[in-house]
Parts: C-alpha cells; sequence; structure tokens
DNA sequence: AAGTGGTCTAGACCACTTT
DNA sequence: AAGTGGTCTAGACCACTTA
C-alpha cells in the first residue's frame, strides 16, 4: 500500500502540530504492516497535496519517521520502508517511563534520600563548587518483582526535593516535570563493569559479574544541569537501544 | 559574546548547504568558548538577517545544535548554550573511524573471513533464509597496542567481500562506502555480559569478566540490511556516548 | 506590551537517479 | 526527459515568557 491510500485524520484544530499528527499516524502504519517493509511511501509533493499539507509541512512529518530509523530516503528515488522490525529509540525518559510503557509493572524501593556534599565528579557536572550540599538519592528500580537497577541520582540545592513515597509512585522525572522543570537535552554515557558486593547483594548477581552502567547529565531548558544519574542495570535485564543516522 | 558579533563566514558558491556551514562554525565558536556556557545567541530573526539568511535557514542551523545537545531553546525566552562541556555525539561511524578521529592510533587484526550458514538470527536480521551463505567476519582491534574489542560482522552475499589487507588498513564501513553503499541508518542494542574464555583471552581479561556489548544492524539507503555486527568491547578502555533530547 | 521561538504556507531552483 | 528528494526564500500567524 502506499501512503497515500492511507487513512490519515488531519486535525486543524488540535493543539498537536499537523506535521505530528502525520508522522504519529504514518508510524502507526508502519508498526501495523500497512506499509510494509520495503515498500515506497511516494513523492513528498503528491502526499503534501493528497493530505491538503503544503510541501514543507509533509516533507517535515517524513522527516520525523526518518529520526526514528523507519524509512530512508534518496534523492531521485523515493522514500521506502527500512527492512526491519521497529525498535522502541532511545527517548529522554526515566526508566520508570520506558518500563511503564512496556507494561512491565515497574516499582521502586527508595534506598536512601539525604543531603551530601557533593562529590567532587557530580559538583563539577552540576557547575557547583565542590563540598556545596546536593541532594542524594539511592534506589532500586524492579519489574516483575525481579531487581532491576540499583539507581543513583544527584540534584543540586536549588531543585524541588521529592519524598520517598513520590519517587516510589511516580519516578524522578515525572517529578521533576510536575514541578515544572522540563528536562529538554542529557548527554550520557554506556559502558560495563564488574558489579561491587553491595550492587551484587541488590541486584541478586555475583560479585564482579557484568555490569550495564550509564551516567548520565541532564540539563533545564534554560540550560542549566538539573541532575547527574550514576545507574547499574542487570546486565540480563536491561539493553539500550539507540537509533543511528549517517550523513 | 552574541552569536551575531562572530565571524561567521557564508561561502554561497560552496556545496555544502548554509545551515550546515552556519552551524558549523556556530559549533566551533561554542568549542573554543567563544560562545560561553549559560550564553545567549540572540533571535532567528536578527541573526538571519544579520547572515543575510532567511529565517528558515537560521532556524535550522541552530536545530543541528540542539539535536547536538549543545543548546537549549525556550519559547519567550531565547536560545542558550547548555552549561556543559561538550561530548563527542554518537554518529552512525564505524569504531576505526571513531578512533582514528580521536588520534588513539588504531589498528586491526584480521582473525577470520570465511562464509559460513547465516546462524538463524543473522539471516532474519538480515532478511535471509536460514542457512543461506553470509560473510563472516571476525576482528580484533587495538588502541595503542592494547586490544579494544572483538568484532564480528556478517554481511549478505551480495554485497561485495572485503580482504584482510582492506579491513586492516581501512575498517570496514570505510569499505563499504567506497564499494558505493552508503549506509544511512543503524538500530543498535548496547548490553553487557560476562566474556567467554576465548574473548577473555583476547581482550587480555579474566573469563566471566565484564564486557560491554553492542548488537548493530545497518541499512543502506534503499532500505535493505547490509550488515550485521556483534561486537565486544573491553569495558575500561571503551564506552558509548549518546546526546538525548526531550520533548 | 514586547520579545521569543514554534508552526505553516506557497512557491523556487537545484542535484541526483532512473528510464 | 521525467521523477525524486535537498535546499532556500519571504512572508504569515500563533503560543509562550518576561517585564
Amino acid at each position: 500500500m502506499r501512503a497515500a491510500e492511507l487513512d490519515i485524520v488531519i486535525d486543524r484544530v488540535s493543539a498537536v502540530p499537523l506535521y505530528l499528527q502525520v508522522s504519529a499516524q504514518l508510524e502507526e502504519a508502519v508498526g501495523e504492516g500497512l506499509l510494509p517493509p520495503g515498500s515506497k511511501l511516494g513523492n513528498e509533493v503528491t502526499l503534501a497535496d493528497h493530505f491538503g499539507l503544503s510541501r514543507p509541512t509533509m516533507r517535515r512529518a517524513i522527516q520525523q519517521l526518518v529520526d526514528k530509523g523507519l524509512v530512508v530516503r534518496k534523492r531521485g528515488v523515493g522514500t521506502q520502508v527500512v527492512r526491519s522490525h521497529v525498535r522502541r529509540e532511545l527517548a529522554l525518559t526515566s526508566l520508570y517511563d520506558d518500563l511503564q510503557h512496556s507494561g512491565a509493572a515497574p516499582t521502586t524501593r527508595v534506598l536512601q534520600i539525604d543531603t551530601v556534599e557533593a562529590p567532587p565528579e557530580v559538583a563539577a557536572e552540576l557547575g557547583l563548587e565542590a563540598g556545596e550540599g546536593v541532594l542524594h538519592l539511592e534506589r532500586l528500580r524492579l519489574a516483575g518483582g525481579e531487581p532491576l537497577a540499583v539507581l543513583r541520582n544527584w540534584l543540586p540545592s536549588w531543585t524541588p526535593a521529592p519524598d520517598a513515597d513520590t519517587l516510589e509512585r511516580a519516578g524522578l522525572y515525572a517529578f521533576l516535570r510536575d514541578s515544572g522543570l522540563s528536562l529538554q537535552v542529557a548527554h550520557q554515557e554506556i559502558g560495563a563493569r564488574g558489579a561491587t558486593a553491595q550492587e551484587a547483594r541488590r541486584l541478586g548477581i555475583r560479585t564482579k559479574a557484568a555490569l550495564l552502567t550509564m551516567h548520565r547529565t541532564a540539563f533545564s531548558d534554560d540550560g542549566r544541569p538539573v541532575e547527574v544519574g550514576d545507574h547499574a542495570y542487570h546486565p540480563d535485564r536491561y539493553t539500550f537501544r539507540t537509533t543511528l543516522l549517517g550523513r
């Protein structure tokens, strides 16, 4: 099926941008197999016309799919659905959100909430003086009752402070969002190392067993660092998925 | 300094798109500290005017920086440089390219090149029948003489076949690029596990020690899968860096 | 009220691929 | 030659933030 034959509904009253309305419905069509791997979408101008959009808007909708790794475009040829099963992308959400969306019934056990002197590296990343007071969180994330990850986080003292109850109900990112702090970008580094005795105990693995680690600094929409995270994942129960784009 | 005061040179004859010319020079300015963390860029309309560009083009240049996690934008406020040291982004390049750019003097030892029956999972990912013949590569990547990663790759039989010499000189991605195969998108999954005895021997670590793993499927610009990679990295010598964008 | 970025339009010209 | 995506322009109107 060509994209032009799809049932795309456009609501010009909605607050959702047109290009997102279209790209979301195209993405759904790819997911449902209405646009099977290898099929062509049809050219931008025709599609724009068909849906009653300008070419830039239609183009932007398609670009969304390119950025997600769902389709590829080639000048002179056209736009085709990538011949692969779709994978969930890596987005700026918390592990809690991720799990909730995948229906894995995540729960959180708060191990510690306290104010500490910022360790030098954390202070540097948060743009604070060494030894300045920061909020320190330590949580155990579980899915289906099984331990999934040990989460350590540091927040500068100007941020609102969550309590254990909030964290166990909603996750850190949701709390920050609800506090009016919109996290816009994060830099993260993914690696591996052996588990410490404490981590091994908490995750139910052997000491020195492989551990998947993620270190992250997240920034609010005014560019200030808001959170440093240092997480350790059970290697059999978590992986990171990303889509890479060339040229 | 505001971006409007920067020495931005625009060459309208160049084949490089204007928005890339501008974003590259802005990125450089951020890297050099001419636009320090927290500083404002100035509004789009003024900048576009100043550089003699239309607003959409100027906007696209700035969007490039947003996508790289260098700046954040906020409606009603402006565009500010993120308060962080810049990190290299995760791009669709080979490990070989990565190392070469960082000046770490990478070398490659080809351990094996042969044609094998595709393992079921690889066949599925390459869109082949199980047992179909595929090219199988096994390489050891070193940096500064130290083993860095064990690289296993599978390519469908319709792709050109590199020889050991080519792989040791240029890397797999460069070879494919030179063969006219442009890799446009890749889906990858990053995880951790314990090293097998063979991997441990090759990387100079202990059996069952932590290993950083990456599994990848790369697609050409016509959407066909071109390569499956299964890599194991020395955990002390390699990490993955990514930038995440929200909302 | 003034300033900012977010979205959308309706064109234009070009580079590349295929027929 | 025909068809495709890539780039660029010159506007318009809107939503949000700050003063």
